[in-house]
DNA sequence: CGAATTCGTCAACGCCGTTGACAAACAGTT
DNA sequence: AACTGTTTGTCAACGGCGTTGACGAATTCG
């Protein structure tokens, strides 16, 4: 009984979404999701606890993205690849948001659904709950850290990012060549490519030290 | 010419960390460092574009307490080993700040010193400078991240912390064994031990990728 | 001595999350 | 049909935040 609800923490999430998707994350504030939805915003705290709560369940939303379904020929290394990047990817596609979801497991359905899926493909792969859980944690400690730290750089236009990555080799290659000797030579290696890259580039190394320690 | 200072980038960045060291860093607002300091917060924009930039110059500030001096007769690997370790402690020491650092580097002193002795070492080791930048994107992703990810929880006292792992394992404990068999089978292993272990085990493994790798 | 410049102070703006009192809209009971 | 209780959105307000522009005090230069 009671008055007939309008709103809904469905109706909300998927409001915040489309909020996000048009003015960005920054702007997914209690008071613009309430003009979005048309209602008060203190009507939002009949549906969330807080804000916190609110930014949990749209980031578990954006984890829909993630195809978790296991593909035919797929090892089991392919399939935690994959996972990792699309779960990346799905991070960055609302990137200011990611800020706020990664401090800790949201515990909700579609990270459930992710985390039994990376296990399971682990254990596919030999590893005991133990030593999974441990790649598990390596994984995601890399996986998400990496969303969070790319995040910023990954909502800039292209363009712009491109010109802070030069921007950042300048400076470095601008250093006393005597009191930073390797930094300069590294310097026009740094920053090159994209983040995307850089990205698969570490979840390569990481696997190869699954690969080798679980041989050992 | 002009009215004598009585501020400094210096004298703020002193009352900054003086303040996040005795009230922690969410803590770290405009008109509370004005009260620390015994002026009006607005006089900090004298010194400071903004926020970010202060924040930047603090989070820098921390990054002094990584020791970089290589010791007598540490392998190549040790030495990365421990940077990264020590940069991961510096950053969590003050655990909101790094979220707003992480973002982007700082290119500000102590940054480049790390960069450089980070770059020294994998160089040392034999890698060539992309080889080794790629490595060092690899390790600073790796590292900068897990610290974000841990920063929010490493802030809670240590009682609080554990209840609030075991919340989560209750949760994961909880749920249905036929939807999810593998993280059920998992869920006493996981976030067992400490942040530090668990990022200590992704970092190994890593190292042993990249050692793999190096032998290709 | 004035002029120019630096820099801290003051008051204000607009934003944020959140709360408590209230009113509207329903269901169940009598 | 009237009363009661509950749910749910509205309204106004609070205290906090970062930031800005006008102002005055303190200094150096011509």
């Amino acid at each position: 009984m009671g008055r007939p609800p309008t709103l809904s923490r469905e109706r909300i999430v998927e409001g915040a979404v489309a909020l996000v998707a048009r003015r960005g994350a920054e702007q997914l504030t209690v008071r613009a999701l309430g003009e979005e939805l048309g209602c008060d915003p203190s009507a939002l705290y009949r549906h969330f606890r807080n804000v916190d709560d609110l930014h949990r369940a749209v980031g578990d939303h954006f984890l829909s993205d993630v195809d978790l379904t296991p593909r035919p020929r797929e090892g089991w290394r392919a399939t935690v690849r994959r996972m990792c990047v699309e779960l990346r990817a799905a991070q960055l596609r609302q990137p200011r948001l990611a800020a706020l979801v990664h401090s800790a497991p949201t515990r909700l359905g579609n990270e459930l659904a992710f985390t039994e899926a990376l296990l399971a493909a682990l254990q596919r792969g030999g590893f005991r709950p133990a030593a999974a859980v441990k790649a598990y944690h390596a994984l995601i400690e890399l996986t998400v850290g990496s969303a969070a730290i790319d995040a910023a750089v990954a909502a800039l236009p292209d363009a712009e990012r491109e010109a802070e990555y030069d921007r950042w080799r300048e400076d470095y290659a601008a250093l006393d060549a005597d009191d930073f000797p390797s930094l300069r030579a590294a310097a026009p290696h740094l920053y090159r490519g994209t983040a995307d890259e850089r990205f698969a580039d570490a979840l390569d190394l990481l696997l190869a030290g699954l690969v080798a320690r679980r041989k050992a």
